[in-house]
This record gives C-alpha cells, structure tokens and sequence, in this order.
DNA sequence: AAACAAGGCAACCGCCACCGG
DNA sequence: TCCGGTGGCGGTTGCCTTGTT
C-alpha cells in the first residue's frame, strides 16, 4: 500500500524525518526489530539507523508494520463489537482495540470519527448524544447482529467464509425486539442503516473472532 | 475533461503516567 | 523529592483518493 497522509520535508534543525515513511525505512525498521526486538524507542531508532523520533517508529511498528495488524474492512462483527465496547468505555480507543485483535486503537479511531460520526451527522444529532446512543443500542446494533446472523445462514464456500464462520453455534435466542424509537427518527435510521452497513457487504470477512452469541452475550452484561 | 467537495486514514502533537537515577 | 527519559493515549491535521457537478 502506498503511503498516504501528512507529508512534511525532513527535519533540518534536527535532522530528523517526519511525514510517510519510506519503504526503506520501513525495511530498516522490520529488519532491527526482528533482530534486537521493541521496545526502547528512541534508542532503537538510533542503532537502527533511522532519522526518526522513537515516538514515530513505535507507531509506526504498531500501526503498520507489526506482523499481527490486520487491514481491511472493518467486518459487521467487528463493528458491533465497537458500538458496544464504545458505549461501556466512551473514547477508550486503545481498550477497545484490545478485544479486537490485530485492529490498532488508531484504525478503530478513525473508523469511529467518520463512519459512525457521519451518520450522526445525517441523523441529524450529536454523536455525542444520548438520543444517538439509544439509537444505536435500539437499532443500529440488533440489525448488525441480524445481519450477521443472516449471513451465517448462506451456504459457505471455501473462498468466502471461514471456519469460525461455519462453525457458529446458531441455537442462540433471537436478539430481543429493538426499543421502540420516535417514529420520523426511525424513519431516519431505516435510510441511514441500510447506507451504513453497505459497503461490507461485498467483501465479507474471511474470518471472524466474535461468534453471534459472543455479542449477543456483550450486549446482555449491559 | 476539469474543477471542486467530501471522505479516508497515516502520521503528528500534546499531555500524562510511570520509572529509574 | 525531584527530574529527565520513555511510552501510551486521545485528539488533530492535512494529503491523497474518490465521488460529484
């Protein structure tokens, strides 16, 4: 993938680089870390040669390089998983990222500050909000996981799904009837969840860590 | 085809907590 | 106790891509 995003010329005062990283530098980075391991940032970036603050290499490692990362579609599982974890822990990006693995707290940030957040823009509300919230535990999250569990449901081919997927347990009771919501808000929701949970659809997940009952088991802690 | 607007996201910034000397 | 170094975290920026007019 190419580099994208803030593009800053090198640091002369301080000799030091900022801005997309280099597939060099990304070699650079790779190859110390596989030899010496993490940790001690700023040291590491010395000995390794790089013109980088050890702030921009660990970042760069977790948010990129590390082996673990995955990239790519924000799956439906992992997008309810999100909501619900964001409504128990608020803007805890990092803690959220730790029970998805291989989603860095930057990804999941982003994914929150336009996906979610446009849509409350075209709802019309605060994403901050509590009617937002109600919302999205009343509606946008049970037709996430019904979603989900209608995908479950299709005959599963070898290039399109999973074990895990296959092997979901099914038998889980229904997810109860969504709150009952204002009705022009409703109304609302309809055009703009349908919107939302579109551009998944054509690329579902190979695999999923989160079975149907493993949310439906979140939700119910609420 | 060109111009413009909006979206996506990598990377940076500033603050804070922790730790060792 | 103080201080500097380090790492972690959430917020923000700004470039590139994509969609729209």
């Amino acid at each position: 993938m190419e580099f994208r995003g803030r593009a800053a010329p090198d640091d002369h005062e301080s000799d030091l680089r900022r801005g997309p990283w280099t597939t060099d530098e990304d070699l650079l980075l790779v190859n110390y870390i596989s030899a010496h391991g993490e940790g001690r940032w700023n040291s590491l970036a010395r000995s390794a040669g790089l013109r980088r603050t050890g702030k921009s290499c660990r970042l760069r490692w977790l948010n990129y390089l590390r082996p673990d990362v995955r990239r790519g579609n924000i799956t439906p599982e992992e997008q309810l998983l999100i909501l619900e974890l964001h409504s128990r822990l608020g803007n805890r990006w990092s803690k959220i990222a730790r029970h998805l693995p291989g989603r860095t707290d930057n990804e999941i940030k982003n994914y929150w500050r336009t996906r979610v957040q446009k849509q409350a823009k075209q709802m019309r509300c605060d994403v901050d909000s509590e009617r937002f919230a109600d919302m999205v535990r009343s509606v946008w999250m049970p037709r996430l996981a019904e979603r989900i569990r209608e995908q479950s449901k299709l005959p599963c081919s070898a290039e399109t799904s999973g074990a895990s997927f296959e092997t979901q347990r099914l038998s889980s009771p229904p997810m109860p009837p969504p709150a009952a919501a204002p009705e022009s808000f409703a109304s609302d929701v309809d055009d703009v969840c349908g919107q939302w949970m579109q551009p998944e659809q054509s690329e579902w997940p190979a695999e999923s860590m989160w079975t149907v009952e493993d949310i439906i088991w979140l939700q119910q802690q609420l």
